[in-house]
DNA sequence: AGTAACTACATCAAGAGTAC
DNA sequence: GTACTCTTGATGTAGTTACT
């Protein structure tokens, strides 16, 4: 059974919604929604229930308020901490990748979400490549210098969705069991082999013959920089 | 048992819009 | 302007559910 959390201090779930909804209304109309609005939307029935929770984001300082007055609502600064996670995806970091170290395990089926803010990144929704819906993203770390050849660096966060098949020109972490290695590379298919392209065209590309084992881990989705160091030469 | 957190339903007043 | 209607917000009452 499913039960709401009843602290009587801090906020729930529908509290969210309602603030998630007013937003969403105010961007799209130009105006605060109605009482009756907001209900419908965040499933209440009763108009006194919204007025209810409206009352309590009042007292938490998340919302201003009229009296008397229709759509006389306002949501305030403190709201941006709450809020912007409609437009935000949180993704699970869930390891690091490391040269020489397996990559973290992916678990089917299990959902990757996760409330520890240490352990996740939020991403803006429109960073993402427009069909991402951002269902099973998942991060690592990049720990060390080994990546350096796919111009990424120590404590860069890549962002990656599953795959077990990568098309050309796509970048993919592969595991090479031959060598023990994890990586991040282009992919390329050629005739009887795979070409692993580094990013810096400096180095050269390795080459796997399809009758090798390569693992294909995930595709790279996005790169977030950490720019707290100097980019190693 | 007491209470918070509801749902459902009802009622009222203030404004806005529309018709005459 | 006056009358009517509709929307909206505010308030209240009764009853339910689930947690303490």
């Amino acid at each position: 059974m499913m039960m709401m959390v009843r602290k009587s201090k801090g906020i729930t779930d529908k509290h969210i919604k309602v603030l998630e909804f007013v937003n969403e209304y105010q961007n799209r109309f130009g105006r605060p929604p109605s009482i009756r609005e907001i209900g419908e939307k965040v499933k209440i029935s009763s108009t006194s229930v919204v007025n209810y929770y409206l009352e309590q984001l009042e007292k938490m300082g998340y919302l201003e308020r009229d009296n008397r007055v229709s759509r006389g609502m306002r949501l305030t600064g403190k709201v941006n901490q709450i809020v912007q996670a409609g437009n935000m995806l949180r993704v699970p970091i869930l390891g690091p990748i490391a040269a020489g170290e397996p990559l973290p395990e992916l678990q089917p089926g299990v959902s990757y979400m996760t409330d520890s803010e240490a352990e996740a990144v939020d991403i803006a929704r429109s960073l993402l490549p427009p069909k991402e819906k951002g269902d099973n993203l998942y991060a690592l770390e990049v720990k060390g210098n080994s990546m350096i050849d796919a111009m990424i660096n120590d404590g860069d966060i890549v962002v990656m969705k599953p795959a077990t098949e990568a098309r050309n020109g796509e970048m993919v972490a592969v595991w090479l069991p031959s060598d023990n290695e994890a990586t991040l590379k282009y992919f390329f298919k050629e005739k009887d082999r795979y070409r692993l392209q580094p990013a810096n065209p400096t180095l050269k590309p390795i080459y796997i013959k399809k009758t090798e084992p390569l693992e294909i881990k995930g595709k790279v989705v996005m790169v977030i920089r950490k720019m707290d160091k100097p980019l190693a030469a």
